[in-house]
RNA sequence: GGCGCAUUCGUCUAGGGGUCCAGGACGCCGCCCUCUCACGGCGGUAACACGGGUUCAAAUCCCGUAUGCGCUACCA
């Protein structure tokens, strides 16, 4: 059986390449794209080209050029050529269309854009569809050559076009429904079409995997390829990320963008991890994984033929289960940016982070959640609704003198002796220990929840724990009296 | 409208003729762990779009239908 995976071109190697244009923010789907590129690279030992396709000089712009090369670095994308710049290869793609012009494969059209809008809407009020006239077309043949500006035009050939999509399997289109579509601008610059299909064949890319949209571009792009007697690369078309109204993930439904996803508290191994996952699957039961094992086992072939939904749910848990078993050095470096003006050291957060690294789902929780380490203790604000459910009692200033005193006298301060004298405390008193530990929870962090209590007292140290619970027990005084 | 593509729990998916009255994950619900909150553990909820074939046997193959999406530019 035909297997598109090993095909005739074993001897040249394999390359593929992301082609992003430069007119917004890199969106997620694609960055998808970027990594499916990526790992298939990998996997079969190819290399990879990042090239920015900013031909359209109206919507193209440097600087979304510059964030889509600086997220692609953010989620550990690296390549192996380039960024090359289609702006700096105008020449060649004029040279490449004079070729076509001179053999007869394309020609000039004069027509303007008015006058074939003109066309365009006689058409539809005619209720048909649209076709270029090919007037141009025509008037080239009988060589009534004109003057002035004028686009190029590709001959299209009728015929059937067939390919084999690595992921949609055979695709069939008819020639005879393609027009005779524009190689170079009027302007001189050119199209995608063109740019794409001489960089491709300059670039030797072996595997085009691009998203579903362009697919039925696809037979455009593979009569250019034979008519520049190039061969015709392996093509795969990767189904569309959704929104979850299953419409082409848009901002109405969501973030978009992969800097919106690290802006958010997003750790980028759980995003690249995410995203492989939409449409693809190591099979059996693997969904945590690194880029560097799914490349060991990824293949543009097994990629799913339907589009899906991007679940930002999932990518939450996605984060949290990636912060978790990260070690707090290594989050610290991501977690600056949501610290503030005056970030606390790494060895100030270390162990805090430790602590609260399996309580949050993105950077911005846990540093949320570390607050109430770093705060000086005069800011402390005790939580509302805590505060009257654990500090109640006529005796709970008492107990908590009680309690200063004894954590005062636990020696060394750590885990067990703290608790130990609590516990010892609260036994003395014939009340359960969890009367100590709420009130101290609030002295110590302010709030409701936290890690377990002994474990902060620690983090805290003994001087600043100690200083926080006497600061509670001031309060209760005053509001005592 | 034309052309193309797709369709398994709400979502991501496994599965590719019998091992599937369909497995895993997110979410949701319950229980357990427990000083609280998380984490973790256990259990539950929930799907083969529909209709015809082919076959002893179909989620899996074929044909229709429906629905959705994409393209139909001197955008990519």
């Amino acid at each position: 059986m035909y297997s598109p995976r090993c095909s005739r071109r074993l001897h040249r190697r394999m390359k593929l390449r992301f082609a992003p244009s430069p007119t917004g923010f890199l969106h997620v789907g694609g960055a998808r794209t970027a990594i499916f590129n990526l790992l298939h690279a990998r996997r079969y030992g190819g290399t990879y080209l990042l090239r920015i396709e900013d031909t359209d000089v109206e919507r193209s712009r440097q600087h979304h050029a510059e964030q889509i090369v600086s997220s692609l670095t953010w989620l550990g994308v690296e390549w192996d050529e380039g960024p090359i710049y289609q702006s700096d290869r105008l020449e060649r793609y004029r040279e490449r269309a004079a070729e076509l012009v001179a053999q007869d494969k394309a020609y000039r059209c004069y027509c303007t854009i008015e006058e074939l809008e003109a066309d365009r809407a006689a058409a539809e009020k005619a209720g048909k569809q649209w076709h270029y006239s090919g007037r141009c077309r025509i008037a080239a043949e009988i060589g009534d050559e004109r003057e002035g500006p004028h686009v190029i035009r590709f001959k299209v050939t009728p015929g059937p076009i067939h390919f084999r999509d690595l992921i949609r399997g055979d695709v069939h289109f008819e020639g005879e429904l393609l027009d005779d579509f524009v190689l170079l601008r009027s302007d001189d610059n050119p199209t995608y079409h063109l740019s794409v299909v001489v960089d491709d064949i300059d670039m030797e890319v072996t595997h085009v995997a691009r998203g579903d949209d362009h697919l039925s571009n696809t037979p455009k792009h593979i009569l250019l390829f034979r008519a520049f007697g190039a061969d015709v690369p392996t093509f795969a078309h990767l189904p569309l990320i959704l929104g979850s109204d299953k419409k082409r993930l848009s901002k109405r439904t969501g973030a978009t963008s992969v800097e919106e996803y690290r802006d958010l508290g997003i750790v980028p191994e759980a995003l690249v991890n995410f995203l492989t996952l939409l449409g693809w699957s190591p099979g059996g039961d693997r969904e945590l994984f690194t880029a560097d094992e799914a490349s060991e086992m990824f293949d543009l072939s097994d990629v799913n033929k339907a589009p899906a939904v991007f679940d930002p749910e999932k990518l939450l848990w996605m984060n949290g289960q990636y912060l978790m078993r990260m070690p707090a050095d290594e989050i610290y470096p991501h977690l600056v940016p949501f610290l503030g003006d005056a970030p606390p050291s790494l060895d100030e957060l270390r162990g805090a982070i430790e602590l609260n690294k399996s309580r949050g789902r993105t950077l911005r929780d846990i540093a949320d959640l570390l607050q109430s380490y770093t705060i000086a203790d005069e800011e402390l604000e005790y939580d509302a609704e805590a505060s009257k459910k654990h500090l109640k009692g006529d005796d709970l200033a008492e107990r908590m003198r009680e309690l200063h005193a004894a954590l005062a006298a636990a020696e060394p301060f750590d885990v067990n002796t703290t608790e130990e004298a609590l516990r010892q405390l609260a036994e003395s008193h014939g009340v359960g220990a969890g009367k100590l530990i709420h009130p101290l929870r609030l002295a110590l962090t302010g709030r409701g929840s936290s890690p377990p209590i002994f474990d902060v007292a620690v983090v805290l140290g003994k001087e600043k724990s100690l200083r926080r619970l006497q600061r509670l027990i001031d309060s209760l005084d005053a509001i005592a009296r």
